[in-house]
DNA sequence: AATAATATTAGTTATTATTATTGTTTTTAT
DNA sequence: ATAAAAACAATAATAATAACTAATATTATT
């Protein structure tokens, strides 16, 4: 919640630039290779950290869609994803009309809901054209 | 699609049964476990294969929710996930009555839709009893 | 400004999840 | 029964992530 109570870090504040300023949603390796232009000898570790630091804080977005590594979201406005079965692509959906009753969920449940998280999977328009896979 | 042109593997039936009797949503290495007990000397890659080709041909649900590991799901039929922060159970939400319009989403994104996944995370009731952390 | 306390770092090693390889066995088609 | 294809167990390899440690950078206190 609070960052404020955390030591400032040069290596965590363009850590967050690098992910903010993107509009894909990268992998902490993928961080690291443009990190590593800025801070030559900065750790792979070291971006993992905060990484997790950050999304633990609520800063960032943590998620996986299926594959095997973690991956990264800067924007925090709500919106949701899409992920091409093919190749694999995420992006972003930046706004659907319909609402979801979380008090509905909440009652149905008996959880206290933090976070809704929507995403569609299918096939792209570019692997659509190519036709099959 | 079609599992018929595979050959048939007492291994691969007794994961997808396993699979199919839990209401978890357990990872490789449970579900290993669980095999073990009625094929002693059955190997890890051969779940982690079996799994994965089940997956493959959309007979189970392959996931992960932020952690590090896949899990699965035996449950085909259309319902949604929601996980605990805290202590990181995830359950099904049974059924929800709000409608998201695939339609919207496919001419917003251009993308032909396949599924909808929708997953919530917040306090479990238990968690929510026992107080902070 | 100097000092002390502490968070963060780079570099490294360890762990864990997952995939690939290989030689053998099981299943299916002929 | 024979042969081809698929799946297997066992194991080695890879890849992602976490943990450790001694040094450094940041902040708080004097
Ligand atoms: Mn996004
Ligand atoms: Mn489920
Ligand atoms: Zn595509
Ligand atoms: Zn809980």
């Amino acid at each position: 919640m609070d960052l404020k109570i955390t030591k400032y870090s040069r290596q965590r504040d363009i850590i967050l630039r690098i992910l903010r300023s993107t509009k894909c949603h990268p992998t902490a390796d993928w961080i690291y290779e443009k990190v590593k232009k800025e801070i030559p000898n900065i750790s792979l570790g070291t971006v993992y950290r905060n990484l997790n630091f950050l999304a633990d804080k609520g800063k960032i977005r943590r998620f996986s869609f299926g594959g095997t590594t973690a991956q990264f979201d800067g924007d925090l406005r709500d919106h949701y994803h899409i992920r091409c079965d093919w190749c694999k692509r995420i992006e972003d959906v930046p706004h659907i009309s319909t609402r979801i009753s979380c008090q509905e969920i909440e009652s149905l449940t008996g959880y206290r809901i933090h976070s809704l998280n929507l995403f569609f999977s299918g096939i792209c328009p570019e692997c659509q054209r190519k036709g099959e896979q």
